[in-house]
DNA sequence: CTAATAATTGCACTATTTTGCGGGATATCT
DNA sequence: AGATATCCCGCAAAATAGTGCAATTATTAG
């Protein structure tokens, strides 16, 4: 990887994280931390960035300022997002659906790790094709008017002829009881039908929406077997959970 | 191998992936690194890319650089892409494939022309999605790191479920024996498959591009129902398709 | 056609850049 | 203050770049 291109990365990076740390960046590009400050030295001397203590943030009076990109609960998001990361493993086919956390967390995914990603989010597809290492598998169908993501029926005659190792799921709401819900009918028809093409599901939630229902079931709790919120594990609205068998994160 | 073959081909690569690495070159060019280093120099000196530490990167303010080419070629797209948005009717079925002039088509769609579009571009398909009276379908499959779009065995298949009636492709090669060549062999193969899944194929070309060839055949002219370039449909170039049955717009 | 001239290329050698590491300084947190 | 993480400095190894030169090839002049 060449010098510019790494620090093209962090630039990236900070684009859209807003901020990095050196040790992070250090593993997801694979460089030692010195050479990461140096990166980071001289951009700050660019005035690209601003140097802080264990990483940059964006430079605020940048010449070329950084759209920011709006995602809700982003802070929350990203610690979810590097929680699930840790699960990865190279040679992985993956399911991906959702486009807020999962695209924060494509950014975890070291340089070097070689992984299959099927998805139906055109916005993560988008992104994942400038990741060499990663073959990037769209699943076809009908673009739905509300989200950028194919959904219904191609959608789920596709998801029939794979299986991923694991599937990352964005969930809205779930429910000790009535389990997985969401509030558009097709989405919930399309996630239940991904559910069935993984051999394990983690579904990756904000703690405010644990205990929330929507109109439309997905799965019941029974069929996840990771769950992940910005929360420590051992939170006590997540004891429920771990009581029917599933693991926390 | 001449030197400015060489050199092409390295700008042919620098197209491509956006960077070079000296090593690499050296050895997909079978010249010594020095020749290389001697190369870039050159290039980099008339403007046409950027030199870095291990290699090469484009240029982004290059005064021809390829971004701008495709933009400086724009003015002669916006008329093709004007004339093909003729050829629109309510409620037909349409295949797209390309990522230039078709985008620029999509503007020239009226507000309340209700279509159904297949394509095989993340771009196109983004575009689309904002586009309320256009059912967008995204043909899945495997995405190329060369361009975003789905290619290969996944599209084709996809293909064979469908039917349109008109298929506005973009060809950068057009020879009136040897017919449309592409200069990707899997896109070659997509292309071709694109052609038997509809009525009326309307080929969109720049002028320049005919009687051009590349390594791999689409399909013969005889395949083509239409050819829209940015020339007036008497240009003496397009007498030899006309003269093969082949429609002018 | 031949000889002179120019251009191109690879090689040896040296210079520069980049990188990781150890050691000590500095900052951060409790 | 003590523990830990982060940072900075200098060094050495490795990668990459520049330089001069000789051999080869292409081009041009006569």
């Amino acid at each position: 990887m060449l010098k510019v291109e790494r620090q093209n990365a962090i630039l990236q990076e900070i684009r859209t994280h807003n901020k990095v740390h050196s040790s992070k960046l250090s593993q997801l590009l694979n460089v030692s931390e010195d050479t990461i400050r140096r990166d980071l030295r001289e951009l700050a001397g660019n005035g690209h960035i601003k140097k802080v203590h264990g990483g940059a943030m964006a430079n605020p009076n940048s010449p070329e300022s950084f759209r920011k990109q709006k995602i809700s609960q982003q802070a929350e998001r990203e610690i979810i997002a590097e929680k699930a990361a840790s699960l990865f493993q190279s040679g992985q086919v993956i399911l991906m659906e959702g486009e807020s956390t999962n695209l924060l967390l494509v950014d975890y995914i070291p340089d070097d790790m070689t992984l299959t990603i099927f998805t139906n989010s055109l916005r993560l597809a988008t992104k994942l094709f400038n990741y060499q290492n990663i073959e990037t598998v769209l699943l076809g169908g009908k673009i739905s008017h509300k989200y950028p993501m194919t959904l219904g029926i191609d959608v789920i005659n596709a998801l029939g002829e794979i299986h991923a190792d694991l599937f990352f799921t964005e969930i809205d709401s779930i429910h000790e009881d009535i389990g997985i819900t969401d509030g558009d009918r097709e989405n919930a028809y399309t996630k239940k039908a991904m559910f069935r093409s993984s051999s394990q599901v983690i579904a990756m939630c904000l703690s405010n929406e644990i205990g929330t229902i929507q109109p439309f079931k997905v799965e019941s709790v029974s069929q996840i077997h990771m769950i992940i919120t910005e929360e420590s594990p051992d939170h006590h609205q997540l004891n429920r959970f771990s009581n029917k068998g599933v693991q926390i994160l």
